[in-house]
DNA sequence: GCGCAACATGAAAGCGCTTTCAAAATGACC
DNA sequence: GGTCATTTTGAAAGCGCTTTCATGTTGCGC
């Protein structure tokens, strides 16, 4: 037992925890002296114009004599006039502003693809509008209603359980682009990756290894992608003759803790398997945790394959081999087509592919 | 060499990709048809009273007869109108809007702050508007000048490198909360926590397990977090009289590509060590692959403790022992700061800890 | 039934900007 | 120098909401 310092011991789960110190905070909170902020008639007074040359200027609406420009320029810099973004809105009928329903805010797939959608936006002068669902219907269609009301300009969804008619219906409203369908309605465009074909080849890649006893852990029921992966999983071991196990598809939840007791199960009924193929990189961690556990090696003992490519995925032990998603192209292309069906310009082309990446996690069978 | 497919390969870092399949993509790119918004001005009409009563009955501004409320309530509901929130934001004088600067929209430390935020903002009617600075001081002041000019209520930044003044300057406009600083200036709250005795209590339990050669994986240089837990290490070996080796302090880089380079280098230079004491755990991970690759094991042959306790922290192998920032905590904490900084409320009492997290990547020297 | 307070309601003036429309200024040309 | 096409500019009307202010109602006590 561990016991050096004079501080207090919690017992976590698995964790001793030591309390150590408080946070600082520092702060004076002044009386409300806002500074007041300047607006347009004021720039407008000030370089001796009216508000509507100032807009001009500001816009590159129309040619301004070069004279009222420099006085206007120059009244805009002695005041640091900054234009009221909202009130832009409010008078162009637009808001610049994209809405965009992820699931977890902190998801590390997800978040590739919010990183690619600030990608795609930047210098647009469009911003991102982050909202989490938590993959609940209903909070994600609140989501969605919060977005509207903020009169984004478009709305990204990335995947989740919101039903499809409830995006058609918000495509009367506003361009949507949405991830994980296949759907198809008036200004809405629906991009999807084959997650059937990935898992096919992941399973596939194992069969080629020698394989034969490959337990998948599924992900969650009903979730669109864990069908596909399932069924491309189904569709390899078929395709090699390979008769299905029930007692090798278990549920790994998309998560490590998912992962991570279906394999304890497994080993505790002593169902007998060499390979791995998880539904996501998630809950490959999450088994790849028990085997350690139980002191069985991999890919010595076991194999494990992934699905998503996660950037962590890189670096676990061994590297993970898994099926690559590309979520930040995924991000930025979804991002892109959504201005081109705002402005209603033509679509540009997709190419979008998974791949197998093929690192240390499996090997031929022992 | 692998290849059952007809497809095509290609070579990666360290890995062999097999390409599948493209993206589907639908769409129909109906004619701009947007469905005509309802306003206000058309529920009063609708419901034959005047806007104001329509305005006062959405806000519970005032009180209102019984028949007006109800024909009103029904004209709202059987036009599907909802208030335009910029609209509101112009007329109010406030957006409903906390801008929040991250670094990484992905950064698995920094996106649990952000879940944080987004639970404390959660049915305050506040959303949240994210931007990423990239730990650049100039994009991060672009970031937070974007935040301003859409006249976000608040504004939360993340650490980062954007200069006290900055900040100082920013709080003349809005309300600022900041964490990872101490700062003190009107309108502007700062939480800091305390890196140094986090880093001091994680080399103290090395020490106190027997270690006397312990590597310090270094954060960025220049990062105050970095300075602060660097100091830590180091009052914990001058506490304990073990003479302070510049060799085994060595550029961790806060990632995992630092981590593993460092530990290689350490390796082929021969640098004897029992321990590492990573700033954090991103580095410690890498750190961990490169021992995996030299076959060298954790916690047998050397001891491993990381810094920040990331989820995917629970499930390395074997699980890092590490210092748990409460990143979750913080974010709420910083918000909801934040809402009583906006309100000229008192402040709520503040209280969060580091704690040392036990897990089993370190133990005594072999 | 009268006077006054209390209340419910509507008119209208913003919030800070854009944009249409028409007037004023400029310049080209004969 | 006058005419007309072309540009530059400003006045004013919104965008969709809130909020002040004033008016019209109601209710109460006497």
């Amino acid at each position: 037992m561990y016991g050096p310092f004079d501080a207090t011991y919690a017992r976590l789960s698995q964790a001793l925890a030591v309390k150590l110190d408080g946070a600082f905070v520092s702060c004076r909170n002044a009386a409300m002296n806002d500074r007041p902020t300047t607006t347009l008639d004021q720039v407008a007074r000030a370089a001796g114009v009216s508000p509507s040359t100032v807009s001009r200027i500001l816009n590159g609406t129309a040619r301004v004599s070069e004279a009222k420009r420099r006085s206007v320029e120059e009244a805009i810099a002695a005041l640091d006039y900054r234009p009221n973004v909202l009130a832009q809105g409010l008078a162009r009928g637009r808001s610049l502003t994209i809405g965009v329903l992820t699931q977890d805010i902190a998801s590390p797939f997800y978040s590739e693809s919010l990183k690619g959608i600030e990608e795609a936006l930047a210098g647009t002068g469009y911003a991102p509008l982050f909202v989490s669902g938590h993959w609940d219907a209903e909070e994600e269609a609140r989501k969605v209603a919060l977005l509207v009301d903020r009169r984004v300009d478009g709305v990204i969804v990335l995947t989740g359980m919101i039903p499809d008619d409830a995006l058609i219906a918000t495509a009367e409203r506003v361009p949507v682009a949405v991830t994980g369908r296949t759907l198809n309605a008036p200004r809405l465009i629906a991009i999807d990756l084959d997650h059937e074909a990935g898992a096919y080849a992941a399973t596939r890649y194992l069969i080629d290894l020698g394989h034969t006893r490959i337990v998948h852990l599924a992900g969650v029921q009903g979730h669109a992608d864990a069908r596909a992966r399932l069924a491309g999983y189904r569709r390899a071991l078929a395709e090699a003759g390979i008769a299905e196990d029930p007692a090798l598809i278990v549920d790994g939840q998309f998560n490590e803790n998912g992962g991570l007791d279906a394999v304890n199960a497994l080993l505790d009924h002593r169902v007998s398997f060499t390979a791995i193929f998880a539904a996501n990189d998630q809950s490959a961690v999450g088994a790849r945790l028990a085997l350690y556990r139980r002191g069985l090696r991999v890919p010595d003992d076991v194999s494990l394959v992934g699905f998503d490519d996660l950037p962590g995925s890189l670096y676990t032990t061994p590297p993970l081999t898994t099926v690559r998603q590309p979520a930040y192209e995924l991000g930025r292309l979804t991002a892109r087509v959504l201005l081109h069906l705002i402005d209603n310009r033509p679509l540009p082309a997709l190419d979008l592919p998974m791949s197998l990446i093929v690192r240390d996690s499996a090997g031929e069978p022992a």
